[in-house]
DNA sequence: CATCAATATGCGCATATACTCATATGCTTG
DNA sequence: CAAGCATATGAGTATATGCGCATATTGATG
């Protein structure tokens, strides 16, 4: 029974919720700074451009959705992508807008 | 130079709100409902349980994005999937989500 | 041209959430 | 235990957006 049911109201929430996740653009920059590997918090402020503050909430989000794993370290602490899907969602994602992108711009123009 | 490069401020603007398109219930179940193949207006407020002025902004939300392409045939308009992607996006996303709740559920009860 | 059916849209409300500023918490070290 | 650094969090504000209600638009039909 896992073939093509309908989700349910309660599961079609939970999936809305994941997505919105990485419907931020700072959380994105996040991810992206996260790809290479594990970072913390002081090293990813300076990464993003971001303020100590929204970065540490955003991190916050991306943990609570299992997202990052946390880990600390002294006064540090470190997170990194725990979820293997996450990579791989946001390159299907990239690569469906420069399809999109590319069909948009060829009916502009010629060479 | 498509290997890994980082996205511009403007490209994840574009990603986060391709993603944001995805993070709603109501257009889970519209796409869901459009998965099986085009469908016009009215089945679709009938399929998802919704109120035709809502599901008409839903689908105009998911056109605007080219997530879905339109076909009007006298009074009814056909909406369908135009961007393959999104399926896999949706199964990718779905799979992520069983994985952690297993895990979560792991965590309480044995056998 | 009047009417009706299918779909779209203007408007107002309620809610969610990203951001900033200030401050709190937690570790470490002298 | 005092002081300082790294990180987290409370409060307030501004903005975005989903929804419902009413109404507009578009196309078919008598």
């Amino acid at each position: 029974m896992s073939k093509s049911a309908l989700l349910t109201d309660q599961a079609l929430d939970l999936v809305a919720r994941r997505f919105a996740v990485l419907a931020e653009p700072m959380r994105l920059r996040l991810l992206q700074a996260l790809f290479a590997g594990e970072r913390n918090v002081s090293d990813l402020v300076t990464a993003t451009e971001g303020t100590q503050a929204n970065i540490s909430r955003h991190l916050q989000t991306l943990t609570a959705a299992h997202v990052l794993s946390r880990r600390k370290e002294g006064l540090q602490v470190f997170y990194k992508i725990s979820d293997p899907t996450i990579p791989k969602l946001c390159e299907l994602m990239c690569g469906s807008l420069e399809k999109q992108l590319a069909k948009q711009a060829s009916h502009f123009g010629r060479s």
